[in-house]
DNA sequence: GGATGTCCTATTGTATACAATTATACATGG
DNA sequence: CCATGTATAATTGTATACAATAGGACATCC
């Protein structure tokens, strides 16, 4: 409820597409609309109280999102993800992350350095309780801040796009109170290096973080929860997608 | 005439949206419509002959392809492109393009090594003769190649998407016949690289080549074509959009 | 003369009617 | 019994009518 593109924002609250837009968008990532399941426009519009017309453009959107995929003539279905996917976007992400810290270090406002502070501290807090959904909510928080503060739209609107396909990940894998004790204390030496003025040592450490990520997700069995997928992967290294 | 997404394309003969969301994608990256020009619902259909339903819904493809910015119930404009932004697109693929040199070292297949040799080859002479129009084409496609060859559905896509703005970036960029030696050879240097599974090598030298690309690009006054909008970037750091 | 309010036009937003396409079920022929 | 063709239902694709909104022109008031 907190991550949503600036002009989408106002888009939103006047307009019936925006809305519908949002809802389905909300309802994939939570797992509401399972992977490979038809949306079908009149269903939907009913659902909604609204008519086709702005269904149809919201399904749009969301096949350039890549939520789902829109087969001419047939219909929409939620896009799979598939272990391979997971291990490309952790791999992107390793580097775009570390490039963005290290633009945040030249670029971040005292305001912005203080929510860091601020967001880390409180995690430590929430880490040791283990309250996942707090921690969750702050990581994406942190993460957010270093996005505006590397002051590149170009790479903020890059790295928030990946962030829908990290939602979507963490509803198939379970974070561990070890790995968010972990995870908080790689925050705070990349807050730390940010702070400092080290910009490659922010680099550094934020592409460690994101392969940390990556690690803990494999180890913790990410590969038996995508259900027979992986078989096909390591026979033929493509991933059908149908 | 050559660059789609693999969907697009079946989409595009079948359908009037494919061909309302290409005719204008094409027009805009040609330059037909200039930036922060208006496009009109009613006249783009009446143009193409066809009614505003699939114009507007090729409109929302573009605007999420970051081609064009809706504004609600005000319209539909073409963004413009900074120097910051080209800036940031060209640090961010040189960071990606490096990545997806290295996966292609490890998973290029012999007929997409061969073609790539092709292509270098080919594009000595043209480099030599000075002919721009078939050089463009041929790093169109080299680049292609390696985003096919690096096996990451993920990282092709981005790349790809990315492609359009350098199509865009180049109507504004002269480029030299000796820039088209300089990045010929480069190309060579890569393919050498992934022929001798030197990944770790391909990825240093397509990293480079973007870098150089960039380079070149600001030797030969990037910022001179941008009329005005370098001021602005200059006297505040920030790029207002309007 | 300038500011402000109202009307009018142009444009986008939405709903709905109709056309085209796909898939399925069923019948018919071999 | 299986294959094939056809009819039908469900769904998407497109066009158009109508509603809502924004921006400007003009008149009115101070």
């Amino acid at each position: 409820m907190s991550n949503y593109d600036l002009k989408q924002e106002v888009t939103d609250k006047y307009s019936l597409r925006g809305r519908v837009f949002h809802k389905l968008r909300e309802d994939i990532l939570n797992g509401r609309y399972k992977e490979h399941e038809e949306l079908k426009e009149v269903a939907i519009g009913e659902e909604l109280g609204v008519s086709r017309t702005p269904v149809r453009e919201a399904f749009r959107q969301l096949e350039l999102e890549g939520l789902i995929q829109i087969v001419p003539n047939k219909g929409a279905y939620v896009t799979g993800i598939t272990a391979k996917d997971v291990k490309d976007i952790y791999m992107i992400r390793s580097s775009l992350e570390g490039m963005c810290a290290r633009l945040a270090t030249e670029n971040i406002t005292p305001e912005q350095l203080e929510e860091l502070e601020e967001n880390v501290y409180l995690a430590s807090f929430h880490a040791s309780k283990g309250h996942m959904e707090q921690m969750t909510e702050l990581d994406n928080r942190f993460h957010h801040i270093l996005y505006e503060a590397c002051d590149s739209k170009m790479l903020e609107n890059l790295l928030q796009d990946f962030h829908q396909y990290v939602i979507r990940i963490r509803k198939k894998t379970l974070s561990t109170k070890e790995r968010g004790i972990a995870s908080n204390e790689e925050h705070r030496q990349i807050m730390e290096a940010i702070k400092a003025g080290d910009a490659r040592g922010a680099e550094r450490l934020a592409t460690c973080h994101m392969v940390n990520a990556y690690d803990n997700m494999v180890k913790n069995g990410l590969y038996d929860i995508f259900n027979g997928e992986e078989a096909a992967l390591r026979n033929g290294g493509k991933h059908g997608k149908n």
